[in-house]
DNA sequence: CAAGCGTATACCGGATACGAAATACGTACA
DNA sequence: TGTACGTATTTCGTATCCGGTATACGCTTG
């Protein structure tokens, strides 16, 4: 059981035209603004306006708006539009709460089924984020961070279940941690409690290694997400703030 | 640049024309087709077929097509179209033991903030189970098990959590469940667990129990799924079902 | 002056039509 | 037989139009 995950993904077609769809710019634009807060919950999303935006027409960025929606970062209401979606500091730890779970779930799966050659990948990944930690690299160290994590939930041989993370990750911007002070120094430390519980094959050791890791993250970011709320929005007129009633027509899935 | 809503809404509740879009039918009924096996992982589906199929233009149509993108029903190869994406027995079974994990979270933070009017209603809903269970009423029976599940999960009162179950329960068609012979009494039992749990303010076991609860529940329909996908296709049309290899683009997204 | 009502406007949801680019497929040629 | 080319089909994006509805504004009335 070396290697190469129950999965056919055949990586890497190279498939020449690297051309991402027009609607998927959009999506990424929309949710950088919404979670950098310019995009304040309640604002209402036209097409035409984010069309301008970008300079597309309107047909890709209703598609984007439906993308977003599905996502939750975007609430439809019925015939006036789309609005950002409510989100909270405490919205923030719960999904931080969700990941910790589901990437616990990969972590546990990838200790089960770790062979030599991944626990030597997985090292040699660790030493470079150390030493891009060394040097200060952030952006080095970032992508290293993310190579870790990837290989990890590669490792449990899942796609779907990589999938949902997925969703969930949208919700974290991955740009932020390199911001924060100390997080190089505990990131590594975690991860050496990740290397140990897969290098011992225990899955209940790695799953709680990385469930306490990701919500010590996710700690921190909620915690900048808190205080961006505090701030005083950009201030452009006397607006009474509309703290509407939301609709928040939550359909609360069931088993 | 993107505008604010106007803020003249006087904070009228939006009375909810309940019209739903074209596009979210179009998406169930695609989704439908994937899950019943009509559609098979690898087709090509075509935003003018599917237009045709349900009278609608295409606009809904390529709205539909990206919100299952997202949802992870569909793929999309940039020059080519949308192709169904695999779905095996394996990623049923996997999706289960995420939506176990979620859902034991949202029932363990139920039980934390059980208050007894809270206890009393969810027993009401139970008895009304037992009722229904006992009547053979199967119609019944869902409705009443969709709304104790739901009542569990508004009661752990996190917005997010409950939207990333739908997003996991969108590949549980509900209906499956009462065909099951001896589901209805499997499930009072569990409920029972769950009510116990709850009323005793117990969060860890209530979450065991949930856990427990909807692995089992998962069991029975990924059996089932394997079982239809060894069957033949129902040859009905000639429609020769483009068997292009899916690229299976994953991100694999990281923490 | 305040409250109710009717009209005007804005905009969503959807339907088409059209064009450019790229891929797939069939055919002709060496 | 293998390769190159040309055509056909399809995706992706743009532009435009229309019906229906919710909101905003202004007028009338008590």
């Amino acid at each position: 059981m070396i290697r190469k995950s129950p999965q056919t993904m055949t990586s890497r077609s190279p498939r020449s035209s690297a051309r991402p769809q027009l609607s998927e710019k959009a999506t990424a634009h929309i949710r950088g603004l919404i979670m950098s807060g310019e995009l304040r919950p309640g604002t209402l999303v036209r097409p035409e306006t984010i069309g301008e935006d970008l300079g597309i027409s309107t047909t890709p960025a209703r598609e984007a708006l439906q993308a977003l929606r599905v996502e939750g970062f975007l609430e439809l209401v019925p015939r006036r539009g789309f609005v950002v979606a409510p989100l909270t500091g405490q919205d923030i730890r719960d999904l931080f709460q969700v990941q910790a779970l589901i990437g616990g779930e990969l972590a546990a799966r990838a200790a089960a089924n770790a062979g030599e050659q991944d626990v030597a990948e997985l090292e040699a990944l660790h030493h470079e984020l150390i030493a891009a930690a060394a040097r200060n690299d952030h952006d080095r160290l970032e992508e290293k961070n993310h190579a870790f994590h990837r290989e990890i939930n590669l490792m449990a041989g899942s796609r779907k279940i990589i999938w949902m993370l997925g969703l969930v990750t949208r919700y974290v911007p991955r740009q932020f941690y390199s911001s924060i002070p100390g997080w190089p120094q505990a990131t590594v430390t975690d991860h050496e409690e990740l290397l140990e519980g897969i290098r011992t094959g225990d899955p209940e050791k790695t799953r709680a290694a990385m469930v306490a890791h990701i919500i010590h993250s996710g700690e921190l970011l909620a915690a900048n997400f808190d205080e961006r709320l505090a701030a005083p929005l950009p201030a452009t007129d006397a607006e009474p703030a509309q703290e509407r009633s939301g609709p928040a027509a939550l359909d609360a899935a069931s088993a």
